[in-house]
DNA sequence: ACGACCGGGGTCTGCCATCGCG
DNA sequence: CGCGATGGCAGACCCCGGTCGT
């Protein structure tokens, strides 16, 4: 608090005493901060307003490669902020480093989204303390800034924000949802409001189409579901329902039980992938002597088979033929095609070693957690060897 | 005590294209 | 024209354990 308060003093003294002297003073101290991890008091405005427009802003490499920035990243990415007369880098290095940021991920925010450096001060508290509202501690939002800068700084308009926290409120998802949807798919945020809105009107039409009851209950249902469906285009999600739709040959009723229930992952693929494994999973079965039935029926009680890719796909349903499984079986119990190519070879391999029988005793035992699989392992190599 | 059933949890950015504005 | 803001895209699963019926 106090030191927030300091900081916009020195603000004011800054505006107050922009001069020549200014200049060097802050030099010093800019060099004094990088050594001693960050005691300058100084925001910045300190660059050279006399420099040329199209030439980039000497004064301002100078403190962002003393603050470790990747210059040649910066460049590459964002050129233009590199000209600019006036930035903000000393206090945005502050302003996070007082958020419990190190050096290094400093400068790594920098290097990739240079823009940042554009906020002031007062933009930076207020967004801050509106994700704040979402997050518990400064550092789950300095965790996210880390992995992804663009995600809070693409955006320089904190009254959007605000209204968008209070639409996804007025959805009906809760705080832990909220987080899930910042923590996974932190850009919900930084969507503008009425994309956001968008999507989810489009959404609720879908529910209406499809002979729903209760569209505004289905759309924050399955954004619930699917973190990612508010960073997606509503264009990529309609060409997937209408794929699926067509297809499979489902009626509505069907197609609005498969998006309300486990279907909502696939939603999010791209539209040729989902168009390529539809495809491929429609050839394999056909392959394997399959109808078009039992490839709908295999959608409808497991969508996710949609989501996995052509050629893992293919060599997993080998894989598992190879292991003495049959197609009936997997159609009975698809749920073990969620397992790795990698954890279904070494468990085959020990259930052969135990002599398991699968026509006696099912499949069941691949879709198993590690630890329960492992005690039956145990329990059965006991038994056969005493 | 056991296993089938079922739902939930983790995870996801960095780049490009376009548009409007000064 | 150059820049900031913003939309959109590619990539392409895996694993765990509570609960309930037997």
């Amino acid at each position: 608090m106090e030191k927030m308060a300091s900081v916009s003093g020195i603000r004011t003294l800054i505006r107050i005493h922009h001069s020549l002297i200014l200049q060097k003073s802050f030099r010093h101290s800019l060099l004094q901060l990088a050594s001693t991890c960050i005691t300058s008091r100084h925001c910045s405005g300190s660059n050279d307003p006399s420099l040329p427009s199209d030439t980039e802003n000497k004064s301002l490499l100078e403190n962002l490669s003393v603050l470790g920035v990747d210059i040649k990243m910066a460049r590459q990415r964002q050129p233009g902020v590199l000209r600019k007369s006036f930035t903000n880098e000393i206090c945005l290095a502050q302003f996070l480093q007082e958020k419990g940021a190190s050096r290094k991920v400093i400068a790594s925010i920098v290097s990739r989204y240079p823009r940042a450096i554009t906020r002031s001060l007062d933009h930076l508290e207020e967004r801050w303390q509106l994700w704040r509202n979402v997050f518990n501690t400064d550092a789950e939002i300095v965790s996210i800034l880390d992995r992804s800068p663009e995600s809070f700084f693409r955006s320089s308009d904190n009254d959007d924000l605000k209204k968008n926290i209070a639409f996804l409120i007025s959805l009906g998802l809760n705080s832990k949802d909220l987080r899930r949807l910042l923590t996974t798919a932190p850009r919900t945020f930084s969507n503008t409001l009425e994309l956001n809105k968008q999507m989810v009107e489009f959404l609720e039409d879908i529910c209406l189409e499809l002979g729903g009851k209760n569209p505004e209950q289905f759309a924050t249902s399955i954004i619930s579901k699917n973190v990612y469906l508010l960073i997606k285009s509503t264009k990529r999600v309609g060409t997937n329902i209408n794929n699926l739709k067509t297809s499979l040959t489902l009626s509505d009723a069907e197609l609005l039980a498969l998006l309300q229930g486990k279907g909502v992952d696939i939603l999010v693929l791209s539209n040729d992938c989902l168009k390529k494994n539809i495809h491929s999973l429609e050839k394999k079965m056909s392959v394997l002597g399959l109808k078009e039935s039992d490839v709908k029926n295999l959608v409808l009680n497991y969508p996710n088979i949609l989501y996995i890719g052509a050629d893992t796909l293919n060599s997993k349903l080998d894989c598992l033929l190879k292991g003495g499984i049959t197609i009936k079986q997997i159609l009975e119990k698809p749920k073990v095609l969620d397992y790795s190519i990698q954890n279904i070879t070494e468990r085959l391999k020990e259930l052969q070693r135990v002599g398991y029988d699968f026509e006696k005793n099912g499949i069941n035992i691949l879709d198993s957690s590690k630890k329960r699989f492992v005690a039956k392992i145990e329990k059965l190599s006991g038994v056969s060897e005493e």
